[in-house]
DNA sequence: CGAGTTTGACCCGCGC
DNA sequence: GCGCGGGTCAAACTCG
């Protein structure tokens, strides 16, 4: 970690004209800072909005969700949701991070917002990145040769990984790691530029699962955690399988399990990509609404059971502000 | 003792 | 070509 090093050493000041996480789409933030808009919408919530929860239990598809951000759209919620088409990929699916959904369900999270990431920084970070997380997959993770650390499996150029679809959302809470359900290794941690926040890097614990997240907080406003996911899982959750098998997992979690869940309400924003998004690139409006529709299933449901057309559609898909939902716990 | 965390080193893509 | 920064690995360490 010797970056991260230099996140406690020299990091950089945080002087930063915007705010520049690099992973969110400026649409997130366009317009002012984000601290701003994103203090005004964490209070205020609408009761009406829909929970993320909700939103995964629920059956959703796009219309669906998109209807729902509308909704809440008037309120001025801040949090975005971004959904990240994954790329190409053929892989299987795996239920997106988001199922884990373990966002909406964090101890202490009072709203949440989601959002696709940029694209573009992922990009470039992604390709390596993901290159060995499969090729570590691949292998069970374990064929990395020992002479050189990092140095893996030495993958062929421009073989390029799909990129898998990442979702990523914002979520009010005092903790870092926030509990989805799923059980997460943690394997690095780096200082962020112009963050002094750390960001952290998780797996999913289970075998064959690729799934990882990032979990970073905003240095703009540490009380907003940013949680970005990363893969589908390909099993359910420790927790749905505890109780319900119908895999959502808003109500697994909130209704059993990890301890922490059960307390805390959480208020999940997600934001639909409206077709400006995707549009940019990837012309298919389409594309983006199934990846925010496929992502909202894969929270829900096992991803096994999912059929998901081609990923390969759904590339950036950002999303842009728009409304939040907040849950209103009983 | 096994699972999970910490953390220094390393890889890699990108911008300059 | 070089440096920066993000991302990952894996040994060492911690904890239950």
């Amino acid at each position: 970690m010797s970056d991260n090093r230099d996140h406690s050493g020299h990091h950089d000041h945080h002087h930063h004209p915007g705010f520049s996480y690099s992973n969110m789409p400026s649409s997130l933030y366009s317009g002012g800072p984000p601290e701003t808009e994103m203090g005004r919408d964490l209070h205020g919530f609408d009761p009406s909005y829909l929970s993320f929860t909700d939103c995964l239990h629920g059956s959703m598809d796009y219309g669906a969700l998109v209807r729902a951000f509308d909704l809440s759209c008037s309120s001025s919620e801040v949090f975005n949701a971004i959904v990240d088409g994954g790329g190409p990929a053929n892989e299987t699916v795996e239920s997106g991070g988001g199922a884990t959904g373990g966002t909406p369900v964090t101890p202490n999270s009072s709203v949440s917002s989601s959002s696709t990431e940029a694209a573009a920084e992922e990009d470039s970070g992604r390709s390596k990145k993901e290159q060995q997380t499969k090729l570590g997959a691949d292998q069970d993770g374990v064929l990395l040769d020992k002479s050189k650390k990092a140095n893996k499996v030495p993958r062929k150029k421009g073989e390029k990984r799909p990129r898998e679809p990442r979702f990523a959302f914002m979520t009010k809470s005092e903790v870092d790691h926030l509990e989805d359900g799923y059980r997460w290794r943690k394997y690095g941690q780096k200082a962020v530029k112009n963050s002094p926040y750390p960001r952290s890097y998780y797996r999913c614990t289970s075998q064959k699962c690729t799934v990882k997240k990032r979990v970073e907080r905003s240095y703009q406003d540490p009380s907003i955690v940013i949680t970005t996911y990363e893969g589908q899982h390909t099993h359910q959750s420790p927790a749905t399988l505890r109780g319900n098998t119908t895999g959502i997992l808003g109500s697994s979690l909130l209704t059993s399990p990890p301890p922490a869940v059960h307390n805390f309400h959480q208020e999940l924003l997600m934001q639909v990509p409206p077709s400006s998004l995707h549009g940019g690139s990837s012309g298919g409006g389409d594309a983006g609404a199934v990846t925010a529709s496929m992502y909202l299933q894969n929270l829900t449901t096992p991803l096994q059971q999912m059929q998901f057309p081609d990923y390969g559609l759904l590339q950036d898909m950002v999303v842009p502000p728009s409304n939040f939902h907040h849950y209103q716990h009983p």
